[in-house]
DNA sequence: TATTAGCACTCAACACGATAGAGTGCTAAT
DNA sequence: ATTAGCACTCTATCGTGTTGAGTGCTAATA
């Protein structure tokens, strides 16, 4: 069922239309403001069969017409136009992000930030994966008689840290640990230490060898509880400036949704493998956001995916600008990541 | 101008119920719902002189009262009855931050969430703020050729980390320097990093000293900036579920109020030196909440504050619940943070 | 045959008016 | 000093009528 060449150009101009105005466009409206070269009574001919098919809708008798989700795909796949993001807001985004000596976990903030900004949506970001990186280096610093502080480092210089017990022993003594442990780790993948593997040389560890199992046993559960759900929102309230949740309901809706940030993070790794994402309304799954669209990508390490950033709004978005500004968000992450050359010699010419 | 004992009894009554109900409460209600011995006609006699005096308001000529801000403050202040926690309540909260082994971020977060959830308000909570306590340890992780990774690590178990530009040296001189380093800077406060201090003694660092200075001075821009603005928000969908908010208008503008971390955590700052602090309707100078109660508390580390956490809501809150309640979380919060050997013993007794 | 003008019809949105109900303030009686 | 009674005020709600945007259908037209 292919759709006419008119039929094509009507359905982009109802969906330009409805992007701008947010509001139900008819016939009339269509005839007038766009040079369609057919009066509004063809126009309503066409508009009857493009119902028919499914890619508009009426929310009732006598109202315009509204791209249905099935719509919204079509134009996304297939009818819009790539979108050139300006040089300035590539450079604003840049400068932000890079030139700034940033603590990992803030430039993570500050990119959902920039993102929620110049998108005018609720963003949100996934931190990088600790599991999915390698381990750089390790140390133990003791705290107080009976904690330690175990501090890990990935090669992408993320830092984690959790507080481990000990029994009284002291900071030579865990140095001498640390030492052991970081020969023997550098290098793994962060998930898949194998306890096995690391203590099967029996020689070294002597005593400590009961603590060292501990130890490794609580970076295994840490990994798996933890790194799961870590996401940052930003730009919360502009889901109330969006008309279509100006209704009490459906923001209370989804903000119940993003509060849940557990069962987002899920949501959000769902389409994990693909680099860049668009989910409208009820394709997706989750029942609280299927009146929303979902723009996400993926950014990397060493070509690995280590995190996700992306916006949340209605189906009514700027699919085009929206798209590229999130895709050019992860690129700038993934160099960030990286640490090109390239990036170090920006941040030179910055300072 | 003393209140009488009879319109303290009526006031309160009036309080009670609208914290209650969220309705305007009028004179019928009064006499009716509680047990006061007067008829309607002399409640009406007597609220009326409470509004004179500024306790109570009308939204309209023929609407019940509701308590003004002045009228919260004389509640909160003198007569309001103490809320007793239930223990189980306690325990809940001692499980959730206490027995699971948290990194120090995660279970910040994790109070927040608790806090929202079992206030059913929107609460937030100030990191501990690093620059307040004393450096344990540190130590550089060589990310590649020109890349390193700064790594701190405070005497509560606070770990910052930033990135630092080195100039191709190797994971050995790094931990030459690391050494040297944190000789000169253990238990000094991270706020007071004294340059000419550090560097007085010119031996030692030899060809590094310019790597140092930068280095110090890197800390010390890294500490001014980012220690300010870190903040975790949770429960947020609870703005929608107030009825005081379900106009969209008002709660389109506390969303934007909260979207402002920077300025919400300088908002917070305002009395840090407060243990408790409650701050009722227009008592807040921020206009954007000047329909919200805040009540904040702050957590401390060796008697020193270091952080803050908190709810805000409604004008209308059921303070003596809340107020008990944000005091219990900090209490918890600072025992964890001063890792009392007590939390050791519940922490091995969980596991 | 495809297009268009014209017209009757539908439905949401808005304004208007009437009504009910909750609550007040005042006055006169207790 | 307290209270019963009453007139008054104001909001909230419901039904009604009107307006206007938009449709679908039909008949005329190119």
């Amino acid at each position: 069922m292919q759709l006419t060449e008119r039929q094509l150009r009507i359905f982009q101009a109802i969906v330009d239309d409805f992007i701008e105005t947010a509001q139900p466009v008819g016939s009339r409206t269509l005839s007038k403001k766009y040079d369609l070269g057919v009066s509004s009574a063809t126009i309503r001919n066409e508009m009857s069969d493009l119902e028919e098919l499914g890619f508009i809708e009426q929310l009732h008798t006598s109202s315009g017409r509204i791209p249905s989700d099935k719509g919204y795909r079509l134009y996304v796949d297939s009818l819009m136009r790539l979108y050139k993001m300006a040089n300035i807001h590539k450079k604003s985004i840049r400068d932000q992000l890079i030139s700034k000596m940033l603590e990992s976990e803030e430039m993570i903030r500050q990119a959902s930030v920039i993102l929620s900004q110049m998108s005018d949506l609720t963003s949100f970001i996934l931190t990088p994966d600790f599991k999915a990186s390698r381990l750089k280096n390790l140390k133990l610093v003791r705290l107080s008689e009976n904690r330690a502080l175990l501090v890990l480092v990935s090669e992408s210089g993320i830092v984690k840290d959790l507080i481990v017990r000990i029994n009284n022993l002291s900071q030579d003594e865990l140095d001498k640990i640390s030492n052991m442990l970081r020969f023997r780790l550098k290098g793994k993948d962060a998930n898949r230490l194998s306890k096995g593997e690391i203590l099967k040389v029996e020689d070294g560890f002597g005593n400590y060898l009961g603590f060292v199992d501990d130890l490794i046993d609580s970076i295994g559960k840490h990994m798996n509880r933890n790194s799961a759900n870590r996401i940052y929102l930003s730009g919360i309230s502009n889901v109330l400036h969006t008309p279509e949740f100006s209704d009490v309901e459906k923001a209370k809706c989804i903000l119940d949704a993003l509060d849940q940030k557990d069962k987002l993070s899920i949501v959000l790794r769902e389409d994990l493998e693909k680099d860049i994402s668009v989910r409208i309304g009820k394709e997706n799954q989750w029942d609280e956001i299927k009146e929303c669209s979902l723009v996400t990508a993926t950014y990397k390490l060493n070509g690995r995916v280590i995190g996700k950033i992306g916006v949340i709004g209605p189906t009514r978005i700027n699919y085009p600008k929206i798209i590229s500004l999130v895709e050019y968000m992860t690129d700038t992450l993934t160099e960030v990541f990286s640490g090109q050359d390239q990036i170090n010699k920006e941040v030179n010419g910055d300072e």
